[in-house]
DNA sequence: TTAATATTTAAGTATTTGCTTAAATAAGTA
DNA sequence: TACTTATTTAAGCAAATACTTAAATATTAA
């Protein structure tokens, strides 16, 4: 782990290299919280339960695992996943638990929605 | 693996269930291609890398390792990951490999990189 | 209380990820 | 040619993922 600029290219500009660093250090929180939803984001089945709870406004475990064919331990897995992220909230009624999206401040969300149905009409 | 409508839920719309299917199903491509831009994204060295690519217009590794602070071949193998991807390119310049940003046809990536600096303002 | 349903949790496992160090390419210079 | 630099690639390994099956909770109904 070298923290000195090590770099010996001619063309390596030193104060580029030192603003770039100053720059990524102070977005550090930034880019810890985005790079986590995004990695929350990057599965496929939890994509597809985001974009289903977006569309849908609130589904349950049982019928997330029919729509996805999937098991149902597995899908309560990527829940919690997601609800450990405070990216989806729960609601009982009765034994049922529905799940939706909590507001999304960063809007990447909604960007994420948009090229994904984008993509079917392109593709 | 089931593929039958299983929830036995009073409350279960099997319309509803059949429908989110069909619709999910036909979005096949786009949930590939956007997890994969998205888990791509959700690794918090290559997000940092895809920002300052965005900053600077283009970098080569041994830049890239020395404002992260990291060896250059776990820079390498990241930068790897984003190339096959399709997300960047390079262009040689004598021993020195410059990276650089492809044209986002999503623009979800515009939409996370504003999102990264608005992080920092509001924190 | 007992039984059934909805969900979560736990334990086990195969696969993937992200680094490390060392070796292999590629290009420029002496 | 040999030597240095920039980068990639390969091999090894610890940690994280994402499923499976089985067991534990929570709620409702008989």
């Amino acid at each position: 782990m070298k923290l000195e600029i090590s770099c010996t290219r001619a063309e390596a500009d030193h104060k580029q290299l030192l603003n770039c660093r100053t720059t990524i250090d102070g977005m550090a929180n930034g880019f810890d919280k985005i790079s986590k939803l995004l990695s929350i984001s990057g599965n496929e089945v939890r994509l597809k339960v985001l974009f289903l709870l977006n569309m849908e406004k609130e589904l349950c475990p049982c019928d997330l695992a029919d729509i996805l064919g999937m098991s149902v331990p597995a899908v309560s897995q990527h829940i919690r996943k997601m609800k450990d992220a405070g990216i989806i909230s729960s609601r009982r009624e009765g034994q049922t638990l529905y799940y939706s999206l909590n507001e999304d401040e960063t809007d990447i969300l909604n960007s994420i929605f948009k090229s994904i149905k984008l993509e079917r009409k392109t593709a």
